[in-house]
DNA sequence: CTTGGTATG
DNA sequence: CATAACAAG
């Protein structure tokens, strides 16, 4: 099975720019999206309920801002929403569903690059997250897969002497990703390319970044023992995005 | 000599959209510009003074909002901006300049569409706007260009039916409008087309109304005994705007 | 339906 | 540099 997670920059605008012809293209029997930026009501029926799809979505309060969503060929159920029953996650960050035996998250970390109030709220999501991620069951296989807004070594980041103080690249942020593989969980596309430069998943806007390929890795999936004993590959659509998203999709196949 | 009004719907849009093409092609003399939404200083040099001319811009306080400006092919002064000492015209939409003896003026009324305290502002404004008509010199030529954001008579619009509680063209709106022709200012289009209907000067962006003409003439050229007495022809440029302002220019040719 | 400003990324 | 909400027309 094909597990993919997007970080669409804006589900609309990404429609209007070619997403169905990529997901056509990528064929992942469990999507996870971030960055949706609209709410169900906002969509066309066609894209609220698309044929073949079995969705859920999880917009923020706020219009056009942030959201997950997930969208499987198989029917699951909604595990919850939020790090935890104090946290109404109202920026739609964190949904978890249960899909043929597999646990599997969509999560989009805040980013902390827009100004210090952001990175102090990135911050509480990320200790918020790191309680939540150990309370995880163990048993099954579990998959979190997202935009976490980090890039973990200096492999994952084209200016990694330029970015050590930008949110993204702090010491403390990259150690904060380290803890997550130090609990056991595995940075598959890592764990396939191997110690090499690269790939990334997220280019700026700016410039001739992606041309340059001057990107960052900041899109995951990470899987449990009992997930990644079942890992065969993983890709990331470089080409797939270019149009439609300043992410690439990043896929992993399961057996 | 030519005398060109236009209301632009944004001075930096319409450039992208061929503005200059536009002039060249048009080739006034007096260039009178609405709604400019820009001040000098958000233009580029070739812009903000552009070779050739004599400029002077007349922006709303709020940033990409209203504004008026003229410019010129020969030298000319500032009359004045504004309807009184007591005006500020911190909405930039009245200046009036002395051109080669004739006293040019660009205006852009209120729209009083978008709400009731918006129709308030308007009718405050024809009111100050007609008590500084009435104190206009009487002796030399004078011309009032721009846009009145009202149609004077059935002629003057598509649906005169549906639209006559519609603010910019309600009974007192069109009186105040009779009124400034018996006072003596002529309606230069108007007499150069005749009793027919249209030439309209604005279609609103929805649906097909440019296309199928259904439109308002609310951009005029109004002349005094000495300016008419010079009129020779009237133009309504309807194909020239059609790629870059929803308003088209409006020409007079006087001797 | 379009411009342009703003917040956010 | 791009998305989307918004205010205004």
């Amino acid at each position: 099975m094909r597990i993919t997670t997007w970080n669409v920059n804006g589900l609309r605008a990404a429609i209007r720019k070619g997403f169905a012809d990529q997901i056509a293209e990528i064929q992942p029997d469990l999507l996870l999206l971030q960055e949706i930026r609209v709410t169900p009501d906002q969509l066309d029926e066609e894209w609220r309920s698309p044929d073949g799809w079995h969705v859920h979505w999880h917009p923020a309060q706020r219009k056009g801002y942030s959201g997950t969503a997930v969208w499987s060929r198989l029917p699951f159920e909604i595990v919850g929403t939020g790090t935890s029953e104090a946290d109404p996650d109202d920026e739609g960050r964190l949904i978890s569903v249960l899909c043929e035996g597999l646990n599997v998250s969509s999560v989009y970390l805040p980013s902390g690059s827009s100004k210090p109030e952001r990175q102090i709220v990135k911050e509480a999501w990320m200790n918020r997250f790191r309680s939540w991620v150990t309370g995880l069951p163990t048993t099954g296989p579990a998959i979190l897969g997202g935009d976490l807004n980090i890039a973990h070594t200096e492999k994952d980041i084209f200016y990694a002497k330029a970015n050590e103080k930008s949110s993204g690249f702090l010491p403390h942020e990259r150690e904060w990703f380290g803890d997550l593989l130090k609990a056991g969980w595995h940075d598959t596309a890592r764990h396939h390319f191997g110690d090499v430069q690269g790939p990334y998943s997220w280019w700026s806007n700016r410039g001739r970044a992606r041309e340059l390929d001057r990107g960052w890795r900041i899109d995951y999936l990470l899987a449990n023992a009992a997930a990644h004993s079942r890992f065969r590959s993983a890709t990331i659509h470089r080409e797939a995005g270019i149009t439609v998203s300043d992410h690439a999709p990043v896929s992993i196949d399961l057996d």
